[in-house]
DNA sequence: CTTGACTCCGTAGTAGAGTACGGAGTTATA
DNA sequence: TATAACTCCGTACTCTACTACGGAGTCAAG
């Protein structure tokens, strides 16, 4: 566990210094203890942290939503009703997310195998190539 | 397959009417024929279109990626290898975020499970959960 | 045939998520 | 120890994807 400047997260994280910065005001990453320099002094977690971020980003999170999923955590036994029900609900959002996901790939496929010569045999394009996949 | 006015396909996308104008202007939807007032005319394949730029864009992809997307089409036999090579790209990109959406999915899963009793016994937030799936 | 809802267009405003700036102090390395 | 690279902070700017406005014309239900 070194001891990170904040450019040295950046670099790892593969976001900018800045962005750090913006994730700390916006309450997603930790506020860092600080060296009598002022300078933010992180350990490596706070990388895991943000790449975490990024990726969640990446399928659609906003920063809110991603707050919400770092912010769930149970307590064994004392098992929150409440929580565990936001968590519950998020894998039934992340499941939807996964099965439009497969769909877009599928028509995907059959578009790169040439449409399989079905269909009208002009140009294929991918909504043709989804048909009624759309309804999930 | 009826004349829809724009309101029509706003409500049956579950978009605003502006939302679909503003697709219009930035190339996602086709500019529809006019009536001779002026009126857009549509048929219930714009419907289609904007509910899969809808779900494409809660899945991470940016307008322009889904421009690119729906732009995809290859011709059976002329197959343009660059078409090809982009839409190939696009599923290997999907995958990753099936993968990572999985991970999330199974972090979380573990977490409604009380984490299992393993670790930290505390708290058990979900980057814990986690473990080492950030890597891929 | 009226009247309330719908549509037209261009322009302007907003929210979310960064990204840039600039002057002053700090740190690492040659 | 000099000096280039890094960090501090607040503010301002940018880009994306909408969303709202307003006045004038159009449509459709009663």
């Amino acid at each position: 566990m070194k001891e990170l400047s904040i450019g040295h997260v950046a670099k790892q994280a593969g976001v900018g210094v800045e962005t750090v910065r913006y994730y700390e005001r916006e309450g997603l990453i930790a506020k860092p203890p600080r060296r009598a320099s002022g300078y933010r002094q992180y350990t490596s977690e706070v990388v895991e942290r943000v790449l975490f971020i990024r990726r969640a980003k990446d399928l659609g999170f906003s920063l809110k939503e991603i707050h919400e999923l770092l912010g769930l955590r149970i307590k064994p036994n004392a098992t929150s009703a409440v929580v565990r029900d936001r968590a519950m609900e998020k894998i039934e959002e992340i499941s939807e997310k996964i099965e439009s996901l497969q769909h877009i790939k599928q028509a995907l496929e059959e578009l790169v195998s040439a449409c399989s010569g079905k269909g009208p045999v002009s140009e294929c394009p991918i909504l043709e190539a989804m048909d009624g996949k759309l309804k999930s």
